[in-house]
DNA sequence: CAACACTTACGCGGT
DNA sequence: GTAAGTGTTG
């Protein structure tokens, strides 16, 4: 046990032996939150205080679930099994399946991912003949996710308007065709299990005295209904050990609630909050920039991070005058980096949005540096992927009518949109699934639509005795999808993917527990464990634990584990590759350098956070958390010109520069007088470094005659101050564009316009 | 049903 | 700029 604790600094230490209490531990950055986590989790079972059974230890990412598995193995002999370790969707499915009937679903109900979900909504709207210009898919899409992130179902939703009213109605008409075809989208993995545990008092008194431990992971990103489902987990009796940072929490737009914290603390009495504000990750001058940024925002819990690694270097601010130049300036850079003996690996370049990848992927792989993107398209989201899964879908739900469509004609087969819209009309007609509405279809149509479901049938009964690896095998086959791609002229990747759906459901069946000779399709019930517990009253339930390798089969799980873990995203080139991602996806990560690029008005913060009052804070913490990733050598760069949407743009350097500790930062590049809004920098500073030059050469060379130029302040009557941001033609002909802030940019003639040159 | 031109939108993203 | 969706052809 000694050794368990013998590392911890005193806020760890205090956090890790906590009485068995609910307790809020705000974490900053890079103050070893997963380690406060895993340790407590160990400590409290070594020193036998509670069994691995009553721990219940909740994440949001399938990888930091396994993180914590992989360490809390490392530091505990026993075996992490009977543990309940998970995403919170991961263990909803879970319960769900255990608990099917009591939850109104069949045993092989299906997941939808964001995309099935999106196609699902757009197929309802067709079906009900309903205008999508008038309701988009995605705006209907969010409606029902919000509502049930927040726990409502249609019926409980408040609406004020004929649109709002008629999204609720098709809100109810979604849930009632998810129902029809057995499938459930992600939210509602949570909101059934919510429902069930309300509904079902014993099933709810049993997990609750089960449980006495309810840990949960980056609590500052839960939304509404997952901290009312904490809540009825936890009932009156069990610890909740949260942690969190809301510092941290960049995910309000996808319904995260920070209040969640405060709402916590007070809710389950929470006599203990610690702050974790030792950093263990960044240098002094990295961490005073990162403190002096956030104080800026107003709602705070408060927290100051501090180190004791000393200063070390300045953060460096580099300024180009088009993205292009911004990223060759990083590539620069990194090169230098990397000849000083830096890995690739330990040097990440972040940016705001996807968008800007293009130009810095596009500089690298002309220098011939390797690189990785984060955030691709990830394996199982591949197209041919979803093309063989959908096959196994229906073979172990026919009734998913999205997994009928996806591959009803894919191969060809001869089955277009007339037969189809046939098929759709008996369907309604007798309120059944595609697949059961076959038989009613007559002619040509039918026959090759019954030649279909005899395919898929077939296949079930060719495989219903097989390993799941070798099912695949079977499906990929029977399906004709692999021959289809090998007449394809581009097929050759999709091939070797499909290929590795065999690999990857021979990893599944080894990592899972699935024994090799176990029947694919659910049969039988096994002879595995199943622990049949006493509920209070006397009803017997089966407890989820035991319950998922019998009451599950190896193809359901198979189909789960394919929607809730999308795989890895594919990786471009070597090992030793500089790190490209978004700051989202940089989250919980952390290098030696890192670039945070176009810190620009507009981009960083984004254009769109201005709309929503709170929108300004939450880029905020975004830049938090994008400087928080540096250990040693922060970079933050911004452009004068991007290409955006197909245009030029032109913005100003982003607020957050003002916000930031002068005698932290050191600027490699004139300050110009960037902003109209009266930023105070117009001195050169410090001597260029490596590609400075080529950058003030590309920005020296302004246009236009008669004293006019790129970057020129300007009064105008009627739109106030303005910033020359280019200038086309010449002489009387010469028209510019200039910016006039709120008043927006305004193409003007010079000869004509009344301008007055101000500044400098 | 495939191939092509044309329009449209376009923020971050794990489950 | 580009990907995805729609409409129009052969």
């Amino acid at each position: 046990m000694q050794n368990l604790l013998h590392n911890l600094n005193s806020e760890q230490l205090a956090a890790v032996t906590l009485p068995a209490q609910s307790a809020l531990i705000l974490a900053g950055a890079g103050s070893g939150k997963t380690r406060v986590l895993t340790t407590r989790i160990a400590w409290l079972i070594q020193t036998g205080q509670i069994s691995p059974q009553s721990v219940l230890a909740v994440t949001f990412t399938n990888k930091s679930a396994k993180e914590m598995l992989t360490r809390l193995s490392a530091m505990l002999p026993i075996n992490t099994r009977g543990m309940w370790v998970g995403t919170f969707h991961g263990l909803c499915n879970r319960l769900l399946r255990a608990h099917h009937k009591d939850a109104g679903l069949p045993q092989t109900f299906q997941i939808l991912d964001s995309s099935d979900q999106l196609s699902f909504i757009k197929r309802l709207l067709k079906a009900n003949n309903i205008d999508d210009e008038k309701f988009p898919p995605r705006t209907l899409m969010y409606f029902i996710n919000g509502a049930k992130d927040k726990g409502l179902r249609a019926a409980a939703v408040d609406a004020y308007d004929d649109t709002d009213r008629k999204m609720v109605a098709l809100y109810d008409l979604y849930d009632a065709q998810c129902q029809r075809e057995g499938v459930v989208d992600f939210a509602e993995l949570l909101l059934r299990t919510y429902e069930l545990l309300s509904r079902n008092q014993p099933l709810r008194e049993h997990y609750q005295s089960r449980f006495k431990h309810i840990l949960v992971d980056e609590f500052q990103d839960t939304n509404d209904l997952q901290y009312k489902w904490l809540k009825l987990m936890a009932g009156n009796q069990a610890a909740v050990f949260a942690v969190g940072d809301d510092d941290q929490s960049i995910y309000a737009f996808r319904g995260a609630n920070v209040g969640n914290m405060s709402a916590f603390e007070r809710e389950f009495q929470v006599k203990n909050l610690i702050k974790l504000e030792q950093n263990y990750r960044s240098h002094g001058h990295i961490l005073d920039t990162a403190n002096a940024l956030i104080e800026h925002n107003s709602k705070r819990l408060g927290k100051n991070l501090r180190t004791d690694a000393g200063h070390g270097e300045l953060v460096r601010i580099s300024e180009s005058s088009s993205d292009i130049q911004e990223a060759q300036w990083i590539v620069e850079e990194a090169k230098n980096l990397m000849r000083e003996g830096s890995s690739g690996s330990e040097i990440a370049i972040l940016y705001r949005s996807n968008a800007q990848s293009r130009v810095l992927e596009h500089a690298l792989f002309t220098a011939g540096l390797p690189y990785r993107v984060y955030g691709g398209q990830r394996y199982f989201e591949r197209a041919e992927i979803k093309h063989a899964i959908a096959y196994m879908q229906l073979m172990d739900n026919p009734h998913n009518d999205s997994a009928f469509l996806r591959v009803v004609n894919f191969p060809t087969r001869g089955i277009g949109a007339r037969s189809l819209e046939q098929l759709q009309d008996a369907a309604k007609q007798y309120g059944i699934s595609l697949y059961a509405a076959v038989p009613y279809v007559s002619g040509k149509a039918g026959t090759s639509l019954g030649n279909f479901v005899k395919l898929i049938e077939g296949a079930r009964f060719e495989t219903h005795n097989l390993p799941l690896p070798e099912m695949v095998k079977v499906v990929l086959d029977i399906s004709t999808l692999l021959i289809h791609y090998q007449t394809e002229k581009e097929g050759a990747d999709r091939i070797e993917n499909l290929e590795q759906l065999i690999n990857a459901a021979t990893l599944f069946v080894s990592e899972e527990g699935y024994g090799h000779a176990a029947p694919a399709l659910a049969g039988p019930p096994s002879q595995l464990a199943a622990s049949l517990l006493s509920a209070p009253d006397g009803i017997q339930i089966i407890d989820a634990d035991a319950a998922l390798p019998t009451v599950m089969s190896p193809l359901s799980a198979f189909l789960s584990h394919a929607s809730l873990e999308a795989g890895d995203n594919q990786a471009q080139a070597g090992q030793d590759a500089l790190q490209l991602m978004t700051v989202h996806a940089a989250k919980g990560l952390e290098f030696d350098a890192v670039f945070i690029t176009g810190l620009e008005e507009g981009l960083f913060p984004h254009e769109n956070s201005a709309k929503e009052e709170t929108g300004v804070e939450e880029e905020r913490r975004l830049m938090y958390v994008a400087i928080t990733r540096a250990r040693k050598r922060l970079y933050i760069t911004f452009s004068q010109t991007r290409m955006l949407h197909g245009q030029i743009r032109y913005n100003t350097r982003s607020r957050f520069f003002d916000e930031m500790p002068e005698e932290s930062l050191k600027w490699l590049s004139p300050k110009v007088q960037a902003s109209w809004f009266g930023n105070k920098k117009s001195a050169w500073d410090d001597a260029p470094e490596s590609g400075v030059n080529a950058i003030a050469q590309g920005f020296a060379k302004n246009q236009g005659g008669s004293g006019w130029r790129i970057g020129q302040g300007v009064m105008h009557a009627k739109f106030g101050e303005g910033v020359i941001v280019n200038i086309e033609g010449s002489g009387t002909n010469a028209r510019a564009h200039i910016n006039f802030g709120q008043f927006g940019m305004k193409l003007l003639d010079l000869s004509i316009a009344k301008l007055d040159k101000i500044g400098s």
